[in-house]
DNA sequence: AGCACGCCGACT
DNA sequence: GTCGGCGTGCTC
């Protein structure tokens, strides 16, 4: 038998594809190939250079050509690759394809690495020494005068500058390079000086340098975590080594960016979704040489190469952003754990409310927990107080409590924060007389009204539909929105509160880019608002003058079947709390409920999230569920119900005998239809992973040779986070 | 996934 | 008599 490449192509397969070798060239594992497939081509990448062939060998087709003579994927990401592609049940070869950006899938040679950098010509400093040119030029001259600044840079210093260097350009004042690195104009900037308790976090974690251990950073909010994360860098830096710091999708604003460039006094890599393709396959090759120190980004980053890694920190690790919805369903924190297993390195998962996941892992002695407790500058601690809806009459679903303390708030020249998690003006739109609803045909979920733009909206597939005149079903005039969205507090508050600007955040009016970054920055003078909005205000951005958060209708996560709703509900109110009062000034917390003897929301008040959390898992430890289980969702959806029911039924006979595992099912997704399709599900658990593991792979196999698999969409979910 | 091959209905 | 529907099988 010939040696052959075997080969991960970028296809929802389970099986490697085995090609003769290149007429020219040698592949190394890890390297990428162009080949042949079907009668099209494909790139590749090669997992082993010298395997056996497992077809015949007139099936097999010669590799085309070798893009990569030095591998682009190393030892440690090929190897954490397939054991994430095996983890969560993926295809290799998209679980490949996930970690490349998109610019290096091509078929193309690799790009250069260089950073596009800005510079000053001795023209330019005779025109900036005589003063000659004004406005967004003499700016951009002002702020080259100290050497070459980097293009990313200057687009955050600068906003705007392009035309201003355009112009430059032309009349030869500034000119455009090309550097591999970059000297950086100013020195780091010297941060605050360390708590005792800061300190001592970032030296338990620095001592840990050089190992593998994982810590659980638990620092309430207002703590500095980030700070800590700072000083780690710096540390990591010193050393000569490589930072990975994830933060979930909402966070990185470049407000986040700024901070750590100022601070850290290197090029910050920055990967996230908006970044051009370009740009985001140049920051990963630069991690990939080891040019750049610090690798910023969301979910995918956890993929960048670290061949001098040093530190991994995963910022705000309860986020459910880090877990993939879709294909490969990854999970990235627990992915930053093997990669710094891998690399004998420390990892830091920072939360104000750590996942019950990761507090397990602490009970279980495989996590060291490091507490942040104190609030450096805050002058008091923020009061909590539950206002009983019930016994009050509300004011568009706001209680007189709440409009008194929010009266009181801008009264002191200081910012409010009404939080609901809905957007939209009314959830549904009722007829009064008969009873019906705007339901959407798709979903068969009610219809959100949104006033201003006159449509009914479904949240869920986003069909939309007119506001009918009068009531569909019985034609009386009497139909009227019911419950209140974001849109709806809106105009409530800007009624009630004309004098005051009332600004809402939701993700109608963020859809353009940055403009959730200019709706805050409009806050930070500091003159009294009212701040409206959802789940996106409640992380990151630091408004000092916000001292009132007040939380409205969060009472549909009491009662959700979904057994993560409690541990979510409290992450979210203490998150959202924490907005409050993050500066000198003392906030409170107003939440409105009619549940105000919830034993959940007691406990929350009484004595935190920690006991919350104990009390959540002593519970799932109770009834045997994750992180004390292990769990497998198949998820199928199709046109016809009675295709998901078969295929389900089918899949439920192909697991035979449990054992002792626990199969739950087949059962409706709790959304039975979503976007015309029926949905429904199949939940295996487990005691321990090895046993649901040892299932997985033959039952996956099992399932794809079903005849009625092709007749859904289907897809497994390991370790979901999400049963919907 | 993408693409071929293959066997049964309404059309120039 | 053909164009095209999507069921089935394969891709090294």
């Amino acid at each position: 038998m010939p040696a052959v490449l075997r080969v991960a192509l970028p296809l929802p397969l389970l099986t490697l594809f085995d090609y003769l070798p290149p007429e020219a060239g040698v592949a190394a594992a890890g390297s990428r190939v162009r080949v042949p497939f079907g009668r099209g081509e494909m790139l590749g990448i090669v997992i082993d250079p010298a395997a056996e062939a497992t077809v015949g060998k007139g099936r097999l087709k010669r590799t085309l050509e070798v893009l990569d003579p030095a591998p682009l994927l190393d030892a440690e990401l090929l190897a954490t690759l397939s054991w994430a592609a095996e983890y969560w049940a993926g295809a290799p070869g998209e679980a490949f394809a996930n970690a490349l950006p998109l610019a290096l899938r091509e078929p193309r040679a690799l790009p250069a690495t260089g950073r596009e950098v800005w510079a000053m010509t001795l023209q330019g400093r005779s025109a900036l020494d005589a003063g000659s040119r004004k406005a967004g030029s003499a700016a951009l001259l002002t702020a080259l005068a100290d050497g070459p600044r980097a293009a990313d840079e200057l687009q955050l210093a600068l906003p705007g500058w392009r035309a201003a260097a355009r112009r430059l350009a032309e009349a030869g004042l500034v000119e455009k390079l090309d550097l591999e690195e970059v000297a950086l104009p100013a020195s780091p900037a010297p941060g605050p000086a360390l708590s005792d308790e800061q300190s001592q976090a970032v030296d338990v974690i620095g001592a840990a340098f050089g190992r593998f251990q994982p810590f659980v950073l638990d620092g309430v909010t207002g703590s500095g975590k980030t700070e800590v994360y700072l000083a780690l860098i710096e540390r990591a830096l010193a050393e000569g080594r490589q930072t990975l710091l994830l933060v979930p999708e909402i966070g990185l604003a470049p407000q986040t960016v700024r901070r750590l460039r100022e601070r850290l006094g290197v090029a910050i890599e920055v990967l996230h979704s908006n970044l051009a393709e370009g740009d985001r396959a140049r920051a990963w090759l630069r991690a990939r040489n080891g040019t750049a120190k610090v690798v910023l980004g969301t979910r995918s980053a956890v993929f960048t190469p670290l061949p001098k890694a040093g530190l991994i920190i995963v910022d705000e690790e309860h986020d459910p952003s880090y877990k993939q919805q879709e294909g490969f369903r990854y999970h990235a924190r627990d992915l930053a754990l093997v990669r710094a297993r891998a690399h004998g390195v420390p990892v830091v998962l920072g939360s104000a409310t750590p996942s019950l996941e990761s507090l397990a892992n602490v009970d279980a002695g495989r996590y060291e927990r490091v507490a942040l407790r104190g609030r450096p500058g805050a002058s008091q601690p923020t009061q909590v107080r539950i206002v009983d809806m019930r016994a009050q009459r509300l004011d568009h679903g706001l209680s007189p409590t709440l409009l008194a303390a929010v009266t009181d708030c801008i009264g002191r020249g200081e910012q409010a924060l009404v939080f609901r998690n809905r957007r939209g003006y009314a959830p549904v739109l009722l007829c009064y007389d008969c009873g019906w609803h705007a339901d959407c045909p798709r979903c068969d979920r009610p219809l959100t009204l949104h006033a201003r733009r006159r449509r009914l909206i479904c949240h869920h597939c986003d069909y939309t539909a007119h506001v009918p005149e009068a009531c569909p079903s019985c034609k009386s005039a009497n139909i009227s929105p019911q419950g209140q969205g974001t849109e709806r507090l809106e105009e409530a508050l800007t009624e009630r509160f004309p004098d005051t600007p009332v600004i809402r955040v939701d993700r109608e009016t963020t859809q353009r880019r940055d403009a959730f970054d200019t709706l805050l920055s409009s806050l930070r003078d500091d003159k009294p608002a009212i701040l409206v909005g959802t789940q996106m205000l409640a992380k990151g951005h630091d408004l000092p003058n916000l001292t009132l958060v007040a939380i409205v209708g969060v009472d549909e996560g009491l009662h959700s079947i979904d057994f993560r709703a409690s541990e979510r509900l409290a992450q979210l109110v203490v998150q959202v709390a924490g907005r409050a009062g993050r500066a000198r000034k003392p906030g409170s917390v107003l939440l409105q409920t009619h549940h105000p003897d919830h034993p959940l929301l007691h406990t929350l008040l009484r004595s935190g999230y920690g006991a919350v959390a104990k009390e959540l898992l002593a519970e799932r430890k109770l009834i045997q569920l994750p992180p004390y289980a292990h769990q497998v969702l198949l998820r199928a959806d199709a046109h016809d119900r009675a295709d998901v029911d078969a295929f389900l039924i089918q899949a439920n006979e192909a697991i035979g005998d449990p054992g002792d595992m626990r199969v739950a099912g087949p059962m409706p997704a709790p959304m039975p239809l979503r976007a015309g399709r029926h949905r429904g599900q199949l939940l295996v658990e487990a005691d321990t992973r090895a046993r649901l593991h040892a299932f997985l792979r033959p039952w996956q196999y099992a399932l794809a040779a079903l005849p009625t698999a092709r007749k859904v969409r289907w897809s497994l979910d390991v370790d979901p986070i999400d049963l919907y």
